[in-house]
DNA sequence: GTCAATACTTGGAATAATTCTAATTTGCGC
DNA sequence: GCGCAAATTAGAATTATTCCAAGTATTGAC
């Protein structure tokens, strides 16, 4: 990444930090931009580990404060698809989540324009998470 | 419930149980009328304590593995919402889960006929998971 | 720039949910 | 009824996450 890139990314990283009451520090950038180096679904132990290399200082529960001020400035996802570990999501658009029962791994999935369900009356829907279970195409028998 | 139907059910169950390789206990027919009595979302530490109310000599493990069993026999659906506990559904029927952010009860929601998703080539979908995260009309502000 | 207030980081302890273990008991085909 | 695989049990172990208390860093006021 250009250093002009990443110097932008870092304000508004800070920008939207601060917005939502939190500070900006070297480790939640850092965290962010493991999320955004490779972006698939890694649970908390996954993005500790790959943190880790180019911070070796970084603790575990760190991980888990930044995840969790990340997810609450919205610039992260927090994916519950099977039962363990949550996983993060750092691709922000409208989407869905495919998870193939066989390898473990999650696509992500363009959603139609809107799953009209039809609530009962006095139900307010805020959001919609549509998991999709089966093979992925590596793993069709 | 009346003895005929109570016998009806427990000859069902045994049968179902028998043609995926269970065994028919006391326990986990337990269970199961338990999951029936109350036809909400339990967690598995609050099947426990229901079970418990019955079969005072219970325990966890054998829950768990009651729980696992009908899951297995597709007499009960396991649902994973949020994070933490995993919750158990005997509603057989198609549905999906809308989850009250402010109380956290879950309740069931009819499907529309066919959640058209177009996935990507290659994929292969076995089984769609809706929640709807939002207000029930008991906590609508 | 200095300072104080407060938020953040850290390692380790604590907790929550679930799974494993090993001894005992039970269901079920013969 | 008999034998054996499967199920039950209490408790230990594991996994994922949160809590804690002490030290450190960031921020905003001056
Ligand atoms: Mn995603
Ligand atoms: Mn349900
Ligand atoms: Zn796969
Ligand atoms: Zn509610």
């Amino acid at each position: 990444m250009k250093m002009a890139e990443k110097k932008h990314l870092n304000s508004s990283l800070l920008e939207r930090l601060a917005t939502n009451g939190f500070r900006f520090t070297p480790q939640r950038e850092h965290v962010y931009s493991v999320l955004l180096e490779k972006r698939d679904h890694p649970t908390a132990e996954e993005v500790f580990i790959r943190a880790k290399r180019r911070m070796p200082d970084i603790s575990m529960a760190t991980v888990y404060n930044c995840l969790d001020a990340l997810v609450k400035c919205r610039l992260v996802r927090q994916v519950a698809l099977e039962r363990g570990a949550a996983r993060f999501c750092p691709n922000m658009q409208e989407h869905s989540h495919f998870y193939c029962d066989s390898c473990e791994q999650v696509f992500d999935v363009n959603l139609p324009p809107e799953p009209v369900i039809g609530l009962p009356r006095g139900f307010k829907a805020e959001r919609y998470d549509i998991a999709i279970h089966g093979r992925c195409p590596e793993c069709k028998t």
